[in-house]
DNA sequence: CCGCAAGTTTGCTGAAGGACAAAGAGGTCA
DNA sequence: TGACCTCTTTGTCCTTCAGCAAACTTGCGG
């Protein structure tokens, strides 16, 4: 494996406020990895040994019920941290990540946390504002799966994933990694059934272009107001 | 407003490392401070002034939607910090706070929060540790959304009320706090009908007794059986 | 002591959406 | 090329629960 380019990290949220000399630093501990689609990162339950940082493709983090019904609790985009269970204190893995599209992915001994945190002015309070954005994003999901319609629901997590992937196509804005109705389904609380029976309907009013796992949003503002925009 | 006592601190989880003195320091510049049943102690929005410690009584910690439902956020118990926005680098408060029953809380102003973190060994710990724990109830609280029928949900909550401020009667275990038939609702995406239902069927079938605002579990294994248990 | 507000109960109705079923459409591997 | 697996679509039925409506209870303030 060649050596990692300090300007991959340069300018990704956790490190911006870093000098070279400690991106370095930095780069020489970690260990970069590749995870094909569908690849597990971390299970649920297991030691939390390693903290990672997503540099390529998208993340689900996954939560099992006992039931054995999935639910996606969260999605990770490049940049962002991940499986930061020492932030929280917490020594095992909340939750199951899989690869949602090829990644790649650094991570890092957990017992460097307290070092970086300690040692680099800024990690601790962007680790922590992170943290704080997917509190809010939670607190969110709870209100809609409390008080919204399910055709609100799918649309608004259409719209999210949009937000946090979308690349411009000729016909519209496209989600930039694979999910099945199944995926939608796991992110809204209800049925792939009902998730098809809505795209179909959005294809046939052309908000939406959809093939297998694949989405394009035509017209982004319609799916707003049927979200039941509050922003 | 008399000295505080340093016996109100020793042994709380955020403080229980510290010495004597330290503790002295902490409450010489806390502001305590009652709040009667149904009063705002913050509200959502606001510049976030100062982080709180509730000492007695119960807090609701509530998000507003847009279109003017309530949903119940959370509830805080005595011993456990709230308002803590500076811990996730936030400087307004994302929910409101009201007192559901009359309270005491002490509070500091946020710019004390660097501090007391910097120096008082196991107080940025404890408090991440409880932020992990909220995360983790809140997850618990969006696949129960996701995947559990009403009746479910319900008993879930009733369940979490009594693990958290259950106090022995006669007949069972007392929720410590008022509550109504709507603020069930809240906390569980369902209509206050639906909960009056819900409960005179239980009280019907001898598992719970309520009267206004107030509740009695008297099977608590039937309302777990009922949540559908996990654990 | 009366009136009012807040909280609770219960009945009825209808719609949303979950459950079940079955068939089609790509995609992959031998 | 064919078998198989995953993903998707669509139809039908039926349960759950929200919505609406109205009456009742309890407690408080004047």
């Amino acid at each position: 494996m060649s050596k990692l380019d300090e300007s991959l990290l340069t300018g990704l949220p956790p490190f911006s406020l870093l000098e070279r000399s400690q991106i370095r630093e930095i780069l020489d501990q970690a260990l970069p990895k590749r995870y094909d689609e569908g690849a597990e990162i971390f299970r649920e339950g297991h030691d939390a040994e390693r903290f990672h940082l997503l540099l390529d493709g998208y993340i689900r983090v996954v939560k099992t019920t006992e039931g054995g019904e999935q639910i996606i609790a969260l999605h990770i985009s490049p940049g962002q941290l991940f499986g930061i269970a020492p932030a929280l204190n917490r020594d095992t893995y909340p939750a199951t990540a899989v690869a949602a599209s090829e990644s790649l992915a650094l991570s890092w001994p957990v017992r460097l946390w307290g070092e970086f945190t300690a040692k680099y002015a800024g990690f601790a309070t962007e680790s922590y504002t992170t943290l704080g954005q997917r509190l809010g994003e939670m607190q969110t999901r709870i209100t809609e799966l409390a008080t919204q319609a399910v055709e609100q629901r799918v649309a608004a997590a259409l719209l999210r994933m949009v937000n946090q992937s979308g690349r411009k196509v000729e016909e519209g804005i496209e989600i930039a990694f694979p999910v099945t109705r199944r995926n939608i389904s796991e992110m809204t609380g209800t049925t792939l059934h009902t998730v098809s029976r809505l795209l179909s309907a959005w294809e046939k009013d052309g908000i939406v272009h959809s093939t297998r796992k694949h989405i394009v949003v035509t017209a982004p503002h319609r799916l707003v107001i049927l979200s039941g925009a509050q922003g």
